[in-house]
RNA sequence: GCCCAGGUAGCUCAGUUGGUAGAGCAAGGGAUUGAAAAUCCCUGUGUCGGCGGUUCAAUUCCGUCCCUGGGCA
């Protein structure tokens, strides 16, 4: 018998295609449990295939939260996603259920888990303010003005990751504090403390996994996400939109405007997938506390981890 | 069978007036603190088709064989 009387939270990640989704809900299914999807962009509207939603018969069975929370115009973000997720999380635990939190993106679980450093440091004006004004003077004018005002920040992000230079001056303008010392003051929010944490990360076979990519890229252009991005543009959504940064959206758009051939835009898509495969990969191998496992045992292994009776610690 | 053009990194090719070679793509490694499926950084040893010859030294020159593409019979 476990001494730990905390409720149980069961964190599930691995790359794209891994069989993630199918092992949560088999999960779900014999524990009772409700799936918070920790996908960035599973949170869109309307971008169903392309994000590899679970089915609407699926979601009949088990409950799933944080999917469709967000319209395909608008731009999500960590932050707002681990307030949601956290809420969630609770409101399953005060059911007597069991939390499973399965997805892909390294960044939002760290948040949720971790927490991020508080307070709003977002502002879409500001934000658009400088992305204008580093696009008429170069990223090396914006890199130099955090260098003057940030040095810390300055020195660990290269110049040509504008993104992040402008984010740091985004922090800078915003609170007056430097991003590099928002960081250093922050040390985790203690919020995942409350729970038993099981951490357990999915490990596939890079040339199985490789192959799933590619069958599973077919499967959706088979399956109609043509016409999903049709509809989507066809209802005036900006292909500037944040949600359409998503893997194969931009491909499909080119693809159903006819500017490249279906071939074309399948072999862009996989290999855009397999790149984000890769850096999930180098995300998630700085879990430390996490149990790794081939995806054929992960159901096994977790079941073990969570059951009700009998669990133990496994290292 | 003859003639021509090729055989160099996983792929497409460049190059060395003889001192064992380099790009793009693919691939691999890494960063990641509120846009993250995003954004960015780093990494090129390969019997230079095989075997002989010339040479101090050959992937580079010569011979020969094999393979590929094209042309002529």
């Amino acid at each position: 018998m476990s001494a730990d009387p905390r409720p149980v939270l069961l964190v599930l990640f691995g790359e794209t295609g891994a069989g993630k989704t199918e092992i949560a809900y088999e999960v779900a299914l014999r524990r009772g449990g409700e799936i918070v999807s920790a996908d960035a962009f599973a949170v869109y509207r309307g971008l169903d295939i392309g994000t590899a939603k679970p089915s609407a018969a699926r979601r009949a069975e088990v409950p799933y939260h944080l999917i469709d929370v967000a319209k395909p115009e608008e731009t999500y973000s960590a932050g707002r996603w681990a307030n949601e997720a956290r809420a969630a999380i609770e409101d399953v635990v005060r059911r007597g259920r069991l939390p499973i939190v399965c997805g892909g993106s390294g960044f939002y679980l760290s948040a949720l888990l971790d927490g991020l450093p508080p307070g709003e440091t977002r502002d879409e004006i500001l934000r658009e303010a400088l992305f204008d004004w580093a696009h008429r003077r170069g990223a090396h004018a914006a890199h130099r003005f955090l260098t003057v005002n940030d040095p810390a920040a300055a020195a660990r992000i290269p110049v040509a990751n504008l993104k992040y230079t402008l984010r740091a001056l985004e922090i800078l303008l915003l609170t007056g504090t430097p991003a590099s010392a928002r960081l250093r003051a922050r040390e985790g929010d203690g919020w995942s403390e409350r729970f038993r944490v099981v951490k357990v990360g999915l490990r596939p076979d890079r040339g199985a996994l490789s192959v799933r990519i590619e069958m599973r890229v077919q499967r959706m252009l088979d399956g109609g996400w043509g016409e999903e991005v049709q509809r989507l543009l066809g209802r005036g959504l900006p292909v500037e939109s944040n949600s359409f940064q998503a893997i194969g959206y931009r491909e499909v758009t080119e693809w159903v405007l006819g500017r490249i051939s279906r071939q074309e835009a399948q072999e862009r898509i996989v290999k855009a997938t397999r790149g984000l495969a890769k850096r999930q990969r180098t995300w998630f191998a700085r879990e430390r506390d996490a149990r790794r496992v081939e995806p054929e045992e992960a159901l096994d292994v977790i079941l073990a981890l969570v059951g009700g009776t009998g669990d133990r610690e496994t290292r």
